[in-house]
DNA sequence: TCATCCACTGAATGATCGTTCAATCAAACA
DNA sequence: TGTTTGATTGAACGATCATTCAGTGGATGA
């Protein structure tokens, strides 16, 4: 069996990853170190050279596995809403403000990874990743809310840009604007939108 | 007279942070060295410790740079148009995606530092410098135009939010959406507000 | 023309950090 | 229990860079 090798070295990466995270959102991207991230999971100094190749390894799998659970969040948010359309628009934005998703940890790595990704292809495409789907959805909801076209097209990427400013904010001014109080600009947002006939 | 002395230095140093700008947009924050920035200016390694204190200092610096060029285009904006609520609020959008401030060097530039603001007390206070103010202008303008309150207080918010948010995405998806598709999206949702009686 | 003053140069320095690897340890199996 | 296998350690190495500073050059004023 291979549990011994295979098993263990899952769980090392993972808490590996996880430790990176945190030095991101408490050093920053560019203050964060092999020997941070080791130390940040009780291990030594070589631990990180022997689980990823590299530290540009190391950072390019944690931006992936953010984008991941990114992702897994999304999706679950529409399956456990109603599939009534404005009932979904509701669950993603709910979504994006819960603590599990939309805690200082997380938004912190983002943003540093966002900060460099416009420089660097790597992160791009991973920040990329799922861009169009996220887009293509929300295109096709608005459509059956206020109905298909440019004005669908437009909800759409504003939404999209409004999560992204109001997180940014969230990290800058933690003294400023909550999480609910971002989550109700969103939803008075789109409360206000003309909605079409068959609206909820 | 100090002519020789004082004028050269102060062109120069604006020079290095061009300079700096640039070397971010092209490489980004993290690879950014001394060197570049030297080269870029097609000057020698040693110039840039004798203009500014440090590589901390000079980012420092180029950072307030960037936050002094863009309050006076906010505040040249407002000036040049005209009083009328609806009109003031245009003119920021409209400003908000001019080439002379989004442009791939400054908003790559910003979206660097932004992404290291989290945990550099000094970034964050030089990001956060006017925004107390520009919160408060925008509060007021769409107290005029929506009525004043909460509401107006949240529409200031999202405005904000969705200009960072737009152009970042400006940024990751060159290929995405334009700044003229970008201010549309501003537009249409600003004369999409229930305009209080006195509108426009 | 000479003296002075600085902006400027770039080789040298030293600190920081990612990476390597020989040695150690511990778990699983025979 | 002994053996094997692979995870883990951490000292040492080497590369990269910010910073320094003794020296250069050229402009200014006498």
């Amino acid at each position: 069996m291979k549990t011994r090798r295979t098993q263990p070295r899952e769980l090392r990466r993972r808490q590996l990853i996880e430790s990176t995270i945190d030095s991101i959102a408490r050093r920053g991207l560019a203050e964060t170190r092999m020997a941070d991230v080791a130390a940040g999971a009780g291990m030594s100094v070589g631990i990180v050279n022997f689980h990823f190749d590299s530290k540009q390894t190391l950072l390019a799998e944690t931006l992936g596995y953010l984008s991941d659970e990114y992702y897994d969040a999304w999706t679950r948010a529409r399956e456990n809403a109603p599939a009534d359309p404005l009932a979904q628009v509701e669950a993603l934005i709910g979504m994006h403000f819960e603590p599990r998703i939309c805690n200082q940890r997380r938004v912190a790595a983002w943003s540093a990874f966002f900060g460099e990704a416009g420089t660097r292809p790597t992160y791009q495409a991973l920040c990329q990743k799922f861009d169009d789907e996220y887009l293509a959805q929300l295109v096709d909801l608005f459509g059956e809310l206020i109905g298909p076209g440019e004005h669908a097209r437009r909800a759409a990427m504003l939404l999209l840009a409004l999560w992204d400013g109001l997180w940014q904010n969230l990290l800058l001014n933690p003294g400023g604007f909550s999480a609910a109080e971002s989550e109700a600009v969103c939803l008075e947002w789109l409360h206000g939108l003309p909605l079409a006939k068959s609206g909820r």
